[in-house]
RNA sequence: GGAGGGGUGCCCGAGUGGUCAAAGGGAGCGGACUGUAAAUCCGCCGGCGAUGCCUACAAAGGUUCAAAUCCUUUCCCCUCCA
């Protein structure tokens, strides 16, 4: 067993906040092996670096020998978490959430222990649950302090609808904590005020409240907005090496620290050398292709990653055609070149074609062509088609 | 149930009979500069083999030479009163 000051060191890298840090010493030197909860919707999962700042930090506790709880959030997922967007949604069908989950095994097995974890699903507590205790459970909070919760207290004060059921999101996420008798819940800093709501049920159902953890919501690729699906800012942890790289090295210099921490093993004291290096002049493209090789080797290989920098370095840092693109065959010769564009996928439409010619975009051959109106014949063999820096296609004739 | 406000392109938002494929901003895309970073600058940003044509301003009808703009009906959203 790691001693208790030990597992906190690694409990609380990249954590913004433990509530209390005190009772997780406490608890931890009691009770040996915590059950540790982290909520997750069961809407079709796509797994991208954000959410994985949460899973890595229940892959240490697994390592650490805790009992980690993976629950899906299926009933839950009939509210639709108020924090952010709002809409009811419709209640999935049961095929739906085996299979989604079965989408988040297949994704998370990269980075838990599959053998170690528990899945749980909350309609197994409030599938049956009747109104009597669905009485019992909203007694135990007040309205008062339901309008503490920040978005509930905005949209309270500037008039906007509130639905009742919304009130009770947080009551059930709290519930999931007494059902689960959990120990220690984390989740994403927006995720608070549920997290506390599980402190104080667990208070009223007469068990030791847990000990809550929030991590920070990692910024996606703009560096600005929280990495999410809908906002086509992330990194999926199934994407390609090659798209992998290419997108870590888009990231703005500031956030590659944050991603360092949150996103990798390497020791804070190196990360703090590299940012003390960093300010001293040296260039922070070293530092980042780095980041791009630990997450790609995490996710892929040793090999893809060294593959992917290399690849990075030749179409990029040298302007170079790749070793390997996608191809379209053709037994068609003579073209024209909007049409061809299309075809093969690097433009949506013919106009958006044009557009990428005129624009200077497009590049036969390594030739750039600015007539929108060129007919081109192929020659025997093999052509490449650029669009822009990272398109490529190679058309076979 | 009653009264009022509103639905415009990916988003925000102007436009209240022709000059509107629709101002402005944001996002996005392309180009320059670079380290595919940021910042900055320039261009693009419905479709069509294309100095024109087609489809578009919630939906359907109508008035008009002409409609995002006027009229009718429908749908949806919001606020207030009950």
């Amino acid at each position: 067993m790691i001693p208790v000051d030990k597992q906190i060191e690694i409990i609380k890298r990249g954590t913004v906040e433990i509530l209390k840090e005190d009772e997780l010493k406490e608890r931890l030197e009691k009770k040996k092996v915590l059950t540790v909860k982290a909520g997750f919707d069961p809407t079709a999962p796509d797994i991208h670096l954000g959410h994985t700042v949460l899973i890595r930090k229940l892959r240490q506790f697994q390592d650490l020998g805790h009992k980690v709880v993976f629950l899906i959030g299926d009933y839950t997922g009939m509210i639709g978490d108020p924090t952010g967007k709002n809409a009811t949604r419709k209640q999935l069908t049961k095929e739906e959430v085996l299979q989604n989950a079965q989408t988040y095994k297949d994704q998370v097995e990269k980075i838990l222990d599959m053998d170690k974890l528990t899945i749980e699903f909350n309609s197994k507590w409030f599938k049956d649950m009747n109104f009597e205790e669905v009485i019992k459970l909203s007694s135990k909070y007040t309205l008062a302090r339901m309008l503490e919760r920040d978005d509930f207290e905005k949209r309270y004060s500037s008039q906007q609808p509130i639905s009742i059921h919304e009130f009770f999101y947080p009551l059930m996420q709290g519930y999931d904590s007494v059902a689960l008798e959990s120990d220690i819940e984390l989740g994403g800093t927006d995720q608070k005020f549920n997290l506390v709501m599980g402190r104080h049920l667990q208070r009223e159902y007469g068990q030791s409240s847990q000990i809550i953890m929030t991590m920070p919501l990692l910024e996606g690729l703009d560096g600005v907005e929280k990495m999410s699906k809908s906002l086509g800012n992330y990194i999926g942890i199934n994407e390609s090496p090659n798209e992998m790289f290419g997108k870590i090295m888009s990231l703005n210099d500031e956030i590659m620290y944050k991603y360092f921490e949150l996103l990798t093993d390497i020791d804070m004291e190196e990360i703090k050398k590299m940012k003390t290096a960093q300010e001293n002049g040296e260039n922070p493209m070293i530092f980042k292709k780095r980041l791009a090789k630990e997450i790609i080797t995490f996710y892929h290989s040793e090999e893809d990653a060294a593959a992917a920098q290399a690849h990075f370095e030749k179409v990029h840092s040298r302007g170079e055609i790749p070793d390997e693109m996608d191809e379209f065959k053709t037994t068609e010769g003579k073209w024209f070149l909007p049409k061809l564009i299309c075809e093969t996928g690097l433009a949506g439409s013919n106009s958006e074609a044009r557009r990428h010619i005129k624009g200077g975009a497009v590049k036969i051959n390594q030739e750039k062509v600015s007539d929108p109106r060129t007919e081109i014949e192929l020659e025997k063999g093999e052509t490449v088609l650029q669009v822009g820096k990272r398109k490529f296609i190679k058309i076979i004739y």
